[in-house]
DNA sequence: CGGAATCCTAAATGATACTG
DNA sequence: CAGTATCATTTAGGATTCCG
């Protein structure tokens, strides 16, 4: 029997996925920032919690009650994340109970204006995208 | 045995949640034109087989050669997706096997454009979030 | 208050085989 | 060629509990 069936076809697929991404490596950090939480964190140090603001630093809990429904594993998973990255700065302040504050870095903000701009697209053509899939639907 | 535990308090978040959403609708086009292979695709029929080329239509199998390691099944999925969204159009002409291509349409052109600029931030500021990185790693 | 650790569920994703 | 259907797996996400 040969040996070139499932498991070579499987690891020579992988090969041409890394090449491609080794041809496209934004994606990996594209990847990495267009999650969920991130976005929606970004947005909120961005623009405020009411969605339009001015960007400033907020507290923990403060993100926590913007975010509703937001765990704080998820929480603190995605503000470590974009800590690492150097796109958010924590300020921790030893006041009695401690006091954190987390604030966008330049880089962050650089990011939080392009998001902007994904976010204006979503808005901008979400009547368009919603009257598409309703046209599409009912052909189905 | 009192009916207010976890059930409830799962709810309340859904509705939570739910209410943020309200607040800012756009997340959830956002969240679905984020999608790993929603990128993908985007980027390979917005910019041709070598990632920075020019729209053009392309069928099912290339891009399904370009777009590596992709499972025939995500690649249906994303593509529905797609077109059910109004970003793509699809053509099947009746030649013998048939054939399929994939084209951007003028919004989803718009959509490639956006994408661009965060793509164009990702490759900008890699090297700057990857510094970042180490630097916070080798402090831990 | 701000988190870390643990356990658990559900959804996204992928491999594979089969059909028009 | 262009998919669909099914099953296995990975991973994201979330509830809960405890520590500094």
């Amino acid at each position: 029997m040969p040996t070139t069936t499932a498991a070579e076809q499987r690891a020579d697929a992988k090969a041409q996925y890394n090449a491609y991404l080794a041809a496209c490596p934004s994606q990996q950090l594209l990847a990495r920032v267009s999650g969920k939480w991130v976005t929606l964190v970004l947005s909120a140090l961005g623009s405020g919690p009411e969605c339009d603001g001015d960007p400033r630093p907020m507290r923990y809990s403060e993100l926590g009650r913007v975010l509703a429904g937001v765990s704080p594993k998820m929480l603190s998973q995605t503000l470590k994340s974009l800590e690492r990255d150097g796109l958010v700065v924590r300020t921790a302040t030893a006041t009695v109970p401690v006091t954190v504050t987390y604030e966008l870095t330049d880089l962050g903000l650089s990011l939080h204006g392009t998001v902007r701009q994904l976010k204006r697209w979503s808005e901008a053509h979400r009547d368009e995208v919603a009257a598409h899939q309703a046209s599409f639907d009912s052909v189905r």
